[in-house]
DNA sequence: CGGGGGCTTGAGGCCACTCAACGATAGTGG
DNA sequence: CCACTATCGTTGAGTGGCCTCAAGCCCCCG
């Protein structure tokens, strides 16, 4: 599923600092986004500050899909983020002409939903413990090199993720470090070795 | 389980009774439905028995959409329901000829993601109060007739929607026909009567 | 009429939150 | 190169919102 196999569509590049918008919620969907490098949250907000991310994106995840014209999220660069970048209508005018592009948009669509719906088993029955055990599943999916997971985002992202706060993010890593079932690197509290992938997963109650 | 009628034309309709399933998470999709009558619920559980609703279907709403083959829920009538339900293997044979319709698969799962986005950040960052106020703004606005909020759900499953427990949604209703926002009809707990939808919208903070 | 499911309400407990202090690190400007 | 500051993370103490456990009522239904 990748958006360059496509030669009609014109692709450019764009490079984001750290913590800067890459759109806004209810804009006008202009672009449709694939990260090259970097990381980006994607995001709402309640009027009093709450926030909710929906999603981080890794590199080789497209983002930015509405099918609607409006953004639904806001999202920005977590680190410094590299994307690719394609004009919705453009999109548009190939999936008028082409069944199978719709099909590939039904196909991340759908994988959008399998990851919201997931989540929100997540967010309204996990414990602390299973949230963050999930979590850290997931991204040693998702983004581990060379044995160690390597974190972009801060705690305070991680909490606003699994709907928690940052204290209980920390607490709750500080207490399966305890268990040595993962260890931190250096000093960088960032960099994460899984030691006990099994015991990991037992502490999430599913998948 | 009763849903082993076979039915020799690809569009049929069904009654399940109160209560039963209509398909269970994992199960290959057969099928995809349309609310005629009544409700259904759709959840999943963790091995304890912790269930989180992730959606009712009222009449009109299509449900078990999998684009995939298995089912990612269990579905189970609220009470006694009719659905209509069509092969999906006869929508996969005229999606390959006809882009039309893959389009509109796309919008209905565009509609699902949605909901399910909106939903996440009930789950993670509303108050019980919040998550109360919103469950009843979104069932009047799908399901009142004549000034009435008849729901059709226990306080059980309310709580399940909502990341909530039953005793905790029952107390925020009862708060709220103390403060002369909402009133019960008769003795029947479940007709419900929005006496004050502005100020049941502002203990939402969105939307 | 008895049984069971559903709803409400109260009392108490606990898990996650709030508030706070502190150390470490990185970025900035003199 | 060194303060200086801001950001990030950890940890502790105490609080509180929601959960747990329990009792009781009502209604439906067999």
């Amino acid at each position: 599923m990748t958006a360059d196999s496509d030669p009609m569509v014109s692709l450019s590049e764009f490079t984001y600092r750290r913590g800067s918008e890459i759109y806004g919620e209810k804009e006008p969907a202009r672009y449709v986004y694939q990260v090259k490098s970097g990381t980006v949250r994607s995001y709402k907000l309640l009027p009093d500050g709450r926030r909710q991310i929906s999603a981080f994106h890794v590199p080789g995840d497209i983002f930015g899909l509405t099918n609607g014209g409006i953004h639904r999220f806001t999202t920005e660069a977590v680190v410094d983020t590299t994307v690719r970048l394609i004009r919705q209508e453009s999109l548009e005018a190939v999936a008028g002409s082409d069944g199978t592009l719709t099909r590939s948009l039904l196909y991340m669509t759908t994988m959008n939903l399998r990851h919201a719906e997931d989540h929100m088993l997540l967010l309204g029955r996990k414990t602390s413990m299973e949230r963050v055990a999930a979590f850290l599943i997931e991204m040693d999916r998702r983004l581990t090199a060379a044995g160690v997971l390597a974190l972009p985002m801060t705690r305070r992202d991680i909490a606003d993720y699994l709907g928690l706060t940052l204290e209980t993010v920390s607490r709750s890593l500080s207490h399966l470090r305890e268990l040595g079932i993962l260890g931190f690197i250096d000093n960088n509290q960032r960099h994460i070795v899984l030691l006990d992938r099994k015991q990991l997963a037992a502490l999430d109650r599913r998948n």
